[in-house]
DNA sequence: TACTTGACAGCACAAGTGTTTGCCCGCTAT
DNA sequence: ATAGCGGGCAAACACTTGTGCTGTCAAGTA
């Protein structure tokens, strides 16, 4: 049985093993700390799948180097150094539905590089991030293809720039939060754009925006 | 001879080698990368003083481990993941003058973590980064507080979002790049503010702006 | 059936690496 | 002087860790 990137399962496992190894430590894993916690009988059998993991470009390696095993970064390598991956789960955009973030294999899903300035590790439970579509939140400084990093939350403060899901219309987007009496009002930062005005029973927030990244390349 | 964290010049440059190892290959130095790349005599004094620096918290090891050296995050580890660092060298601030980056010991600057979304590596040579203070950039969607990642360069093309010295004025600032006939219009990206017009002798571009950084927290 | 191939086991060897011990040198306070 | 100490040397030692065989086993495949 395969994946549909091609590796066997007990592949992906240790590709994962070897992310979250890194995550936890530091330092990349050993060949036996690939055996040992994944139960592998043989430490032949982890090099076997390294090679076959190296060959489909899944992995890095320098030969007799201990802990050599590194992830690629589609790049050679240059200035690496320790920083926080969040899930991107997908692109929000104003009115279309997104994936419920809980409902997405996280382990899975592209990762985005996050900045210790941004986001510190003890704050970074439970971030993640998505790719804006839409100019809906142009006047706080954040356009289209922007990276917003969200943490996940279910409650709002006025004025909170949230991600919210319309219930009955079943779609995501991004938008400044405020309660008012016994509605909602979802302010879009775009002056040309009118805010949404719901009860609370239709929104459901899925998270607060706590940081954006662009490239201007 | 003791530098000013208390570090003594050979700690010194370990701690600089070990950053620069881990940024070139992707992975930890083995005590004898050090001693060897350092030409020091023996792994014994590399021993000797990375134990010091551990005790200065300057490194995290895991005893015994192979390549097992990290430096520290100020966090538990957490997700880790390569990344670039690049050196954050100040603020830049609308008729500030900035340090020239490059009389700035970048070795020891302060780094910000940069996203690999943002800068692929091999894009990555001389970026640096800088604070932006005031919002002369704001219709950029850059606030004041934003991180901005700047490739060094001495040229630009119109419309260019670079930081320039003005060298009569001794000031560096950011502005939009335009050559204009035989003057150079420096605007900024917002509309309550004026352009400064100058000669081509008068500006010294030290770089562009490739992309953008932003914390909420 | 016989031959291949992918995947896994077991094991031992040989590098790769951290640690330790003893000694040396220059300096400073006793 | 001389004992103490920070720093450095060198070599030996022992653990860590990647690799290389040799087999086994099940699933094709001619």
């Amino acid at each position: 049985m395969r994946t549909a990137d091609g590796l066997s399962v007990r592949q992906e496992k240790i590709l994962r093993y070897i992310e979250e190894f890194f995550g936890k430590h530091g330092y990349w894993p050993a060949i036996r700390d690939i055996q040992t916690d994944l139960k592998i009988s043989s430490t032949s059998v982890v090099a076997y799948n390294l090679k076959a993991l190296q060959e489909k470009g899944k992995i890095n390696r320098q030969g007799k180097v201990s802990r050599g095993i590194t992830l690629p970064t589609t790049l050679s390598p240059t200035l690496i150094g320790p920083t926080h991956r969040v899930p991107l789960l997908g692109t929000i955009t104003a009115g279309q539905p997104l994936p419920d973030p809980e409902q997405v294999d996280i382990g899975r899903a592209e990762k985005v590089e996050v900045p210790q300035d941004i986001a510190s590790a003890d704050k970074l439970k439970d971030v993640y991030a998505l790719k804006v579509r839409g100019q809906s939140m142009i006047d706080a400084l954040i356009d289209d293809g922007d990276i917003v990093l969200l943490r996940r939350q279910e409650t709002a403060n006025n004025g909170d720039m949230v991600a919210v899901m319309l219930v009955e219309e079943n779609a995501v987007t991004l938008k400044k939060f405020y309660q008012e009496d016994s509605r909602i009002r979802l302010q879009p930062a775009n002056s040309t754009m009118q805010p949404i005005y719901t009860t609370s029973d239709n929104v459901r927030i899925q998270g607060r925006v706590v940081g954006v990244l662009r490239s201007l390349f």
